[in-house]
Order: structure tokens, then C-alpha cells, then sequence
DNA sequence: AGGTCATCTCACC
DNA sequence: GGTGAGATGACCT
């Protein structure tokens, strides 16, 4: 179960969070809690980035190799990286990553390499806070050691975590 | 200013 | 295999 949470703003569309929840009780008491509109079925053609950004998940979804954070540029959808990021340490962060493939691994160590730190804690403090998982594909980052590392700002046993695991061994199962 | 980490390395066992 | 100490540095309060 996933959510995204946008606001528009001078006729752009902003995505502020993309969030997963481990049951869809959780997903709707988390949205009644906000105060949240949600979208109805046939107001969707309306939202018709909103409908091309639900496309693009279902494709990944489905398999493909599709890169969602440069897909994403082409849908007037604002990710507010920015914002998000203010420093160049953690923008240099963000960078290493959304190039990642499907499929495609990487350690806090090695983009710690490439981005010439051996802040290989802070790397991780960065993505502890990705406000983007999927789309900022933090899921693929682990530990040098093999270790699955942490995901959506747990760090042990939790479904988040197996939810790192099941993404992780999905693409490498959907990609041969 | 001091506390918190989604790490790493190395030294043990 | 496993655990623990120490180094580590950006970020948060």
C-alpha cells in the first residue's frame, strides 16, 4: 500500500512524500488523521500527471526498468529536491543515486567513494530521511558487508525492512 | 555545544 | 560466523 502527498502551487504540482504503509487500515487512519482529500476515480483524468506518476509506478511495478526520478521531470511533477536537500553533501547524495538501475546495487561505502567522504553515517542519516523512497531508490543502498541496511528509518527488524528485502529480490528476480 | 545516527574497520573470541 | 569499541562527520535540537 503506497500514498502520495502533493500540493499544487502556481499551477505545478509538488510531491512532498510517496509513503508505504504495511496495511491499508494504517494507509486510511494516516489520511483521516491529515485531513487529506483523496483523489476520486472519476476526477482522476483531471489530474492527469497525477494518473502518468501512477503509470509510472505500475510500470515499475510491472517489471521495467523505468527511471522515476528522470520520468517524473516530464510530468510537471515538482520533487522539490531542493527543498528537501539544502546541502550540497546531501545533494551530492541524492545525485549518486538516482541513476541507479533496476536490479542495481550499491553500498553507503561506495557513494561515500564517489562523492569523496568517508561519512559513510551521515550518508546514511541522509536517506534515513528520504521523504522519496522508489523515486529516490534508497532501497538499493546496503551495507558493505552485505548487510541489508535500513529503510524508511528503521534499522532493525521491522517490515520495513522486509519490505527492502522483497523490493530488492523483485528486481532481481524481474531482471535476468 | 552536545546528541544522534539506515556505517566502517579492526580486534578480539 | 558474532560482538564491541573507536573513528567518523553531517545534521538536528
Amino acid at each position: 500500500m503506497i500514498s502520495f502527498e502533493y500540493r499544487i502551487k502556481d499551477k505545478v504540482t509538488i510531491l512532498d512524500e510517496i509513503r508505504f504503509f504495511e496495511k491499508e487500515a494504517n494507509a486510511i487512519t494516516f489520511i483521516q488523521e491529515k485531513k487529506y482529500e483523496l483523489i476520486k476515480e472519476k476526477d482522476l483524468t483531471k489530474y492527469s500527471n497525477i494518473q502518468a506518476l501512477q503509470n509510472l509506478i505500475s510500470s515499475y511495478s510491472s517489471g521495467k526498468n523505468v527511471n522515476l526520478y528522470d520520468n517524473i521531470k516530464d510530468l510537471n511533477i515538482d520533487l522539490g529536491i531542493k527543498e528537501k536537500f539544502q546541502t550540497e553533501f546531501s545533494q551530492n547524495v541524492i545525485s549518486n543515486l538516482v541513476n541507479l538501475d533496476r536490479g542495481e546495487i550499491t553500498t553507503y561505502s561506495e557513494i561515500g567513494n564517489r562523492i569523496d567522504s568517508t561519512a559513510y553515517r551521515a550518508i546514511g542519516n541522509i536517506l534515513r530521511r528520504n521523504p522519496l523512497p522508489l523515486i529516490i531508490p534508497c532501497h538499493r543502498v546496503i551495507k558493505k558487508n552485505g548487510d541489508i541496511g535500513g529503510f524508511m528509518g528503521e534499522s532493525d527488524r521491522s517490515w520495513q525492512l522486509n519490505l527492502k528485502r522483497r523490493l530488492l529480490e523483485i528486481e532481481q528476480l524481474t531482471n535476468p
